[in-house]
DNA sequence: ACAAAAGTGTTTTCTATACACCCATGG
DNA sequence: CCATGGGTGTATAGAAAACACTTTTGT
């Protein structure tokens, strides 16, 4: 390796970021933390750090998050990797990005190592971010609205049980239109992933709503097979 | 940076890789190079190698086909980056690999630097691959797949002018299963991408065909715009 | 009783698919 | 004249989209 490292001399440095998104009163939210030390000290960026040399990709990730965040992750796929010479300060630093999915209800966030602060930003309302981090967020948003025209991604977002009202704000939340309350009902309703319960939720006024889960099985199988639906 | 790399002490190396596609008598190839040094000297590889410091990542890969192979792509997408630790006998590398297109009938294909033979193997008589090559080439395969089923692609693969036949049989090749030639016809023809020329061909017998080519203008619009159609 | 949210079917339109015969050429 | 591949239209079925009123609860 030593070998390889003079004859290469590549001075280039590995990172993971990752773009978690969760849900919550109404809004897609992403998770940031800020920065405890130059470059960009005090700023929003996303949570990631150096890979180290024994671990993969992913469990650096998942590491990372855990350390900055608190935030252990239930949904990860990989997004893009981002290596322009110019994109950090310090050097050349290639950083591979990632998109996670959580339920922010289950977790406790909380700040350390690095991160001075951690915080859920609605993707509406984002302040300025560290590095090249706004473009890596651009395209987990592109992916998250790709995702869930094709694929359902309900069952990492929600919890356990949730009135398909629920589920029907985060289509709508994410892919920022209207759509129509019975042709999408009809349409989950026909792929078998919902299990209707017998207890009813209010949520202050008007006619209380069944509360629902998913089917894990069914609805595990149905992603496997790829392309599922059209929303 | 020589702080930062002391600090980290991260003995990572990054390389890229690229799947490169080809259509040519009715076989869907790919690019490979035969290994001239180890490890897995004299073995078949997709090209790639070492990123430079001061270089992007597509550059690193313009860079080493054209170096390896002689072939200046047309086309080129970011595919997955690869980054087990025991991916590489050398020690730590990660790997970007990326999924090109080329017309194979426009480069005389010669190898050099670390490649000591260049040549196209059509994917479905593919040797014995070094690394994790055949892993990325099966990714890369499957994207081809999905890409040609809501994007056209015909554009980076086939020459400028060609019969409509070779554009279905394109298809078929890539689809692994026959399609309906009035229904594709129709279909190709809604989106106005094709101009039909005056001019026809024979391929020696039966009815001579038309030529068309693609309108590049409305070809590239559409594919900004994203999803197109369904195969 | 009224405001607010949940729940529920039918009709219409569009798109995907299935399907078969004639045409132009070379040998 | 025959073998080969090119070229073309219609009918059917299924999916998506448009559309509005009733029910249940809290105040």
């Amino acid at each position: 390796m030593l070998l390889i490292r003079n004859v290469m001399n590549q001075n280039i440095l590995l990172t993971v970021d990752a773009a978690v998104f969760g849900y919550e009163h109404g809004h897609i939210s992403v998770l940031l933390v800020k920065r405890k030390y130059a470059p960009f000290k005090g700023e929003w960026a996303l949570p990631g750090g150096f890979v180290l040399e024994n671990e993969n990709l992913e469990e650096a990730v998942e590491r990372e998050l855990l350390e900055e965040t608190g935030v252990k992750i239930n949904y990860l796929e990989q997004l893009y990797t981002y290596g322009d010479t110019m994109r950090d300060p310090r050097g050349r630093v290639v950083s591979v990005a990632y998109f996670g999915l959580v339920k922010p209800t289950v977790f406790k966030i909380t700040a350390a190592t690095d991160a001075e602060q951690v915080a859920w930003f609605p993707v509406n309302k984002l302040p300025k971010l560290a590095f090249d981090h706004k473009t890596i967020l651009n395209m987990a948003v592109k992916r998250l609205q790709g995702k869930i025209t094709y694929e359902p991604i309900g069952f990492e977002l929600l919890d356990k049980k949730f009135p398909f009202s629920d589920l029907e704000k985060l289509y709508t939340t994410v892919l920022g239109r209207e759509i129509d309350r019975r042709n999408f009902k009809k349409k989950i309703t026909n792929l078998k992933i919902l299990d209707e319960l017998d207890e009813k939720v209010s949520n202050g006024r008007g006619r209380p709503g069944s509360l629902f889960q998913f089917n894990e099985q069914r609805y595990f199988e149905l992603k496997k097979e790829g392309i599922i639906f059209e929303i």
